[in-house]
DNA sequence: TTTGTTGCAGCC
DNA sequence: GCTGCAACAAAA
């Protein structure tokens, strides 16, 4: 007879599993299973195990089996950490897929896709949450040993608490204490991200019969205060159906006491909501908007190409309503019973297009970027694995969530670079990402741009990808005007006033006198990017890193962008003692200076990494442009993106030269991008907006491009370039960054990997050449760049040539101390 | 001789 | 990625 009771794994047998562990190691390691285990291991679960002399680590299971391994005795697996797997085999799929395209160890995968707080080390430091009360009798021994331990030392790292308990196995421990909300993970400070949150009253139903009216206003006799909040909130609810908090304190004068109290009786009902950070207006018409013609066909365009490609570029000019066209995807996907996975880049998740998109959809819809701490990111990620959210909206780490069937995936402003991470290791690109996660859940991925990458582009056009187009704005919202302003001819006329020409500060008051706002964009932050002496030509140069150090004056100091060095602004030449130094170039701090005494008036505000890396700058400049705090913006790329505000009407480019003449074959393909976007941001419905582009070459031909908004013009002439000069989308790149800390070596390493690869790759090898910084965190660099035809070459196999190349020249005595990084598709 | 520094293999 | 050791260098 059969025993359904049996377990999963016969006991006596001995398990072993394969993990993966945080690191950026190449190889599998196996662990053994203790008997007891034998019945909870499953794959996509974690499982705490040691890992060298005394760290502990989260690892994943990766692999199940019953093969002791011959070499080496295998360890013993800890303890298990989930009653389910956290991972899915899916997910484990990709994470792979991920670690061989882009020439990294699946170990780094994994560190970038799960959150800090499921990957629990030795080194992670706990700390107790201040905000949440707990009755002690409720813990047992051990976890009050914890508490009380964190109550006298307010950090505690894992091995501290394996210490002070004696035991190995404290991860179930804690896991328990940190989804009870008593622990937490400890962070870095870093800027969290808060949603602004409005108190709502209304007055309770109950009261809505005359009757029950009538008595409440006896009882509250004695209560004049509490009365006139009372008055006050029927009166309100006439005129609006929803009523803040402060504007009830407002009205009735009655102060926050009396609200409370009549709040603490069930008179009022407070309900605390996420609001908007775009007031009103758009509220009702939101809910049940109605497509243009031209989105409706857009959309049956979208549809039918779905039937035979996987991948859809929708094409449509800034204001085309593209939202509008995802929101009704979305709801086909949901209706279908499919998740959704909408992209966006960083910036743009920290405006109202996530409100809009939660008065839409509500409970369904789960929010997921770097603003959000690590509890929130667990939270988030418990919810997509429960299936709690049928529709994520994230940035591009959310690729890694675990989705179990994703029918949908908007990739939206696909041609931004944030999409592609550089710094840790997985270089990896989430819309390229997106488009292989899709096929892994047989799911659709719809890229959407108004100025779409030539990669995209030319996919389209060659028919891998389904192409859809919205040529016209939604609503007749006109283009804005664009004027090209030459400084060499203000200049020469003498009428710039230092960066600013006549036209842009005409307009600039203009607007001013309208009471309309500005946003100004240089590309560059700090106050003087170089500073020269005049006699001897000596420039400050940061000490780590080969690059001129850039003046702050609002720190007095010099700093370096590239590793963070700063040091003390000097008054005489360091070199000759010569008085005269010269400041060459500007950036958005000189802009906002200069700008402050030519309109000393106007409120002006700046916008850059210096200004937004504290917490919560960032979102009270917003709030202040919302709430006409801030008359004029200036800033770099960030405000390119995601700032829509009704009333900005005038752009001011201060100067587009050094975007047209980055030394990148993509410099036209970005600026117009750039240009076409930040010019996207003046002027909305009814009011036309202006844009002045400021440049030393004002017939430069993206420049032209830009001002007849003519994408098609762009691509076709560039395309062509493209082709002749060997680049994408007709070639695929991959960059290997050599670093040494010795430039000769490094000289030399470079030269004799080139060597290798040429007898494999031959001339698709170029380099190495030194890259635009030669040095960085005091390590040397050169690049070498490979270059591989699209079409007649397998990049799989040329992956895995390259990765033989690199180990053997890793395993070489030539390469000691040198680091080689590989960039594929280098963005 | 002691103490400090750096490079490097191996971790299961 | 981290560790511990070996080789080597500087201080004593």
């Amino acid at each position: 007879m059969l025993d359904f009771a049996q377990p999963l794994h016969n006991e006596r047998e001995t398990l072993f599993v394969e993990v993966i562990l945080p690191l950026a190691i190449a190889k599998n390691y196996t662990y053994r299973v203790p008997f007891e285990l034998n019945d909870s291991v499953a794959i996509g679960k974690r499982v705490v195990v040691q890992f060298g002399k005394s760290k502990l680590y989260t690892a994943i299971i990766s692999s199940i089996g019953n093969q002791a391994p011959e070499k080496y005795e295998a360890k013993y697996i800890i303890d298990i950490m989930d009653d389910a797997p956290v991972v899915n085999a899916r997910q484990l799929l990709f994470w792979k897929w991920l670690a061989d395209y882009y020439l990294c160890h699946v170990g780094e995968v994994m560190n970038a896709a799960l959150p800090a707080a499921l990957k629990l080390a030795s080194e992670t430091k706990i700390v107790l949450n201040k905000e949440f009360e707990y009755n002690k009798a409720d813990l047992n021994d051990k976890e009050y040993l914890i508490i009380d331990a964190l109550e006298i030392q307010p950090e505690l790292s894992v091995s501290d608490i394996v210490k002070l308990l004696g035991q190995k196995t404290v991860m179930p421990l804690l896991r328990a204490l940190f989804e009870k909300n008593i622990i937490h993970i400890s962070e870095e400070v870093s800027d969290k991200y808060k949603p602004r949150r409005r108190t709502f009253i209304t007055l309770n139903p109950v009261y809505s019969n005359p009757e029950s009216l009538k008595e409440l206003f006896t009882i509250l006799e004695r209560a004049p205060k509490q009365l006139d909040a009372l008055l006050a909130c029927i009166q309100l609810s006439r005129k609006q159906k929803l009523i803040t908090k402060a504007e009830l304190t407002e009205a009735s004068g009655a102060g926050a006491a009396a609200i409370k109290a009549l709040i603490d009786k069930e008179v009022f009902i407070a309900d605390e909501r996420t609001v908007s950070r775009l007031m009103g207006e758009e509220h009702e018409l939101d809910e049940n908007f109605v497509l243009s013609d031209n989105q409706r066909a857009a959309l049956k365009n979208i549809n039918t190409q779905f039937a035979d490609k996987d991948v859809v570029l929708l094409h449509g000019v800034t204001s085309s309503g593209k939202t509008q066209i995802y929101i009704r995807l979305i709801e086909q996907m949901l209706a279908s019973g499919r998740q959704t996975l909408y992209l966006l880049p960083e910036i743009a998740l920290t405006t109202h297009i996530v409100e809009r998109l939660r008065r839409h959809f509500g409970n369904h819809i789960g929010v997921y970027h770097s603003k959000f701490n690590d509890n929130e990111r667990v939270e988030v990620w418990q919810k997509v694995l429960k299936g709690d959210y049928q529709i994520i909206l994230g940035a591009r780490s959310s690729v890694f969530l675990p989705f179990d069937d994703l029918g949908l995936i908007i990739v939206d402003e696909e041609h931004e670079s944030s999409y592609k991470q550089y710094d840790p290791a997985p270089r990896y690109n989430a819309r390229d990402a997106s488009i292989y996660l899709g096929a892994l859940h047989s799911g659709k991925v719809l890229l959407g741009s108004a100025t779409p990458s030539f990669e995209s582009y030319y996919n389209a056009k060659t028919e891998k990808y389904g192409l859809a187009e919205m040529p016209e704005r939604f609503g007749g919202v006109e283009l804005p005007e664009i004027q090209v302003v030459s400084i060499t001819e203000e200049t020469k006329r003498k009428t710039m006033q230092s960066h600013f020409s006549s036209v842009l500060m005409r307009d600039i008051e203009e607007a001013l006198a309208k009471k309309e706002q500005v946003i100004l964009f240089q590309n560059r932050r700090g106050y003087a990017p170089v500073i020269i002496c005049k006699t001897c030509a000596y420039s400050p140069k940061c000490i780590n890193c080969d690059v001129t150090l850039t003046y702050h004056k609002s720190s007095g100091k010099l700093h370096c962008h590239y590793c963070g060095y700063r040091e003390d602004s000097p008054s005489i030449c360091p070199a000759c003692g010569s008085a005269h130094l010269e400041h060459k170039g500007f950036g958005t701090e000189k802009v906002e200076d200069e700008l402050t005494i030519l309109l000393p008036d106007a409120r002006i505000a700046r916008m850059d990494l210096d200004t937004t890396r504290s917490k919560m700058a960032f979102q009270n400049i917003l709030n202040d442009i919302e709430e006409k705090k801030i008359d004029i913006l200036v800033g770099t790329q960030m405000v390119a993106k995601g700032l829509d505000f009704p009333d900005i009407t005038v752009i001011g480019i201060i100067s587009a030269d050094s975007l047209l003449k980055y030394p990148d074959y993509r410099a036209n393909e970005r600026s117009f991008q750039l240009l076409a976007q930040v010019s996207g941001r003046a002027g909305r419905r009814g009011k036309q907006g202006k844009v002045v582009i400021q440049t030393y070459d004002p017939t430069h031909r993206v420049i032209a491009q830009v001002i007849s908004n003519d994408y098609l013009d762009l691509y076709n002439t560039e395309i062509v370039e493209r082709k002749a000069f060997k680049y994408p989308p007709f070639y695929r790149i991959i960059n290997l960054d050599i670093k040494h800390k010795d430039p000769e070596k490094l000289y030399h390493q470079a030269e004799y990997l080139a060597i290798e690869l040429r007898k494999h790759f031959g001339d698709r090898v170029i380099g190495p050449e030194f890259p635009l910084i030669n040095r960085i965190r005091n390590y040397y660099i050169k690049s070498i760049m490979l270059k591989f035809e699209k079409d007649t070459v397998s990049i799989a196999k040329v992956k895995v040539i390259l990765q033989d190349v690199l180990l053997q020249f890793q395993t070489t005595n030539l390469s000691k101390g040198c680091i080689v990084q590989p960039d594929v598709d280098p963005y």
